[in-house]
DNA sequence: CCGCTGGTTCCGGCGAATGGAACGGTCGCC
DNA sequence: GGCGACCGTTCCATTCGCCGGAACCAGCGG
């Protein structure tokens, strides 16, 4: 009805919705609580009773809801221990296609430049959830170091490079949420303080790359390149080269690793679709 | 708790509606309902009037629905143009503890003992959906060719060695359900015929594995042999190589891939937990 | 400028969701 | 082995919130 609604197609506005329970009373609403309330349990399973209770409802709603949710396959169940199902399984990849697969598509021919040109151990890319980063693809070497990132996977933001590269162009009240915690410490290098760690974010923004040192894994150091959209980083790519290589001066010098990735993030920023 | 679960869901209570499904009339299941819909809607996104076309309510209950759905960020939009939402990539770890989280575990390992064994372009594990197969995991050369399937996503059943290991050693009504309508035709050589496709049937049960030429891709041909539990294949796992390297004699024969398959496979099926 | 398509809102009537209570199976404690 | 507590499942009358046709906007193309 009236005028200052939002019909804004740019940013996606998110409530900050950190409240618990209180489900609106609308069957479908109970019944999308019951499905967060099973995926909640990670790797245990539900019964009619814990769901009931854990989502506010008497049994049997809860019981007639999970029926429903089981037809659907969106939730299985061993006996009568209930689990998220196959259709969950489902959505949540497409979830992550069709979030990113645009991302990852036109990013992918630049990484794999990206990977051939230097002789890095590994090329990430990755988004900010949160307050980690999320890994949305990766290229490695067969025999290289083994890195604890995985396609999906997460990695506290502060103390990696791409999460940096991200925060270094975002708004400042997405930085102050994720420093608003105490910083995780991966490592002993592990930026703990956060006026080191913003510090360290205007660095970036002055150089165009995020550097990090030993502070998510022991023996890398990684730098990190923003991808941008509209003016602010949606994502990041990176390179992870072995800590040696990179100190015993000559090879890989990270200044020169960071002016390809910057070569290659900009040219994914400008292949970008703009909606 | 005399539990004779199979591990795959949605198979045998087929309505007898085949079209725009009919959705049971439950707010749930509608909303339900909607959740797939967008999930099918693979890469482009859905407006409202699109999804209630394809669920087949009225504008006015789709949107409701569509809001419901949003507040708990099951779905996501640009604009007013509606996806699979944000809420799915926070609970995607969830996923891995879905009805398939132990096969995939226990599957993980003899899959990449397949890959390293053999040196086939891939390797898939999927299981049985409906007419579909449902792809559990995959792995790749980074430089493989590129296939059609993706985790998570489908493909019809009858195409694939995956889908001919399964139904070789699954009940009778389950194969008649798979091919009770018209035989999906993805390539020219996909079989079309039903008493082929049982001929074929019946000789994967007899060798231990299946194959598939070119049946679901131009210039791939793939084997694929049964995951057992309780005497019917709950999965398969399968490989796939270029036509030419298969063709061309000598380095992958097809019943040596087959030997290999059968061997991870009955490993796989010997350390899955029974109930 | 006007008609059209697609998103969003309203509201009354009615059917579906609700949840208390009862049933039956299972476990484990005595 | 018997008993009791717990849990999943079913039933049913009542009522409450969903349903959906219709009206209202907004953007587009002719």
């Amino acid at each position: 009805m009236s005028v200052d609604m939002v019909v804004v197609p740019p940013v996606s506005d998110r409530q900050p919705d950190a409240q618990v329970g209180e489900v609106a009373q609308s069957s479908a609403s109970k019944a999308l609580a019951v499905l967060e309330a099973i995926s909640r349990a990670r790797g245990s399973s539900f019964g009619v009773t814990e769901v009931a209770a854990d989502v506010g409802v008497p049994k049997s709603t809860a019981h007639r809801l999970l029926k429903t949710l089981e037809k659907h396959g969106f939730v299985g169940r061993s006996g009568s221990r209930y689990r998220v199902g196959g259709s969950f399984f489902e959505l949540s990849e497409a979830a992550r296609w069709s979030e990113f697969g645009e991302l990852r598509d036109t990013a992918a021919r630049p990484l794999n430049w990206l990977f051939e040109r230097s002789d890095a151990a590994a090329v990430h890319l990755a988004v900010l959830s949160g307050r980690d980063v999320l890994y949305l693809d990766k290229i490695t070497r067969p025999a290289g170091t083994r890195l604890p990132s995985r396609v999906g996977g997460r990695f506290p933001a502060t103390c990696t490079a791409l999460g940096k590269a991200i925060l270094a162009h975002s708004p400042r009240a997405t930085v102050a949420d994720v420093i608003g915690e105490p910083l995780a410490r991966i490592t002993p290098y592990s930026v703990a303080l956060r006026q080191q760690f913003v510090l360290q974010l205007s660095k970036a923004r002055d150089a165009g790359y995020a550097i990090e040192r030993e502070e998510a894994c022991h023996g890398t150091v990684c730098v990190a390149a923003p991808i941008m959209r509209d003016g602010a980083a949606v994502a990041a790519v990176s390179l992870s080269v072995p800590t040696l290589t990179a100190t015993r001066g000559g090879a890989a010098d990270l200044p020169a690793l960071g002016r390809l990735l910057v070569q290659a993030s900009t040219e994914i920023s400008r292949s970008l679709p703009l909606a």
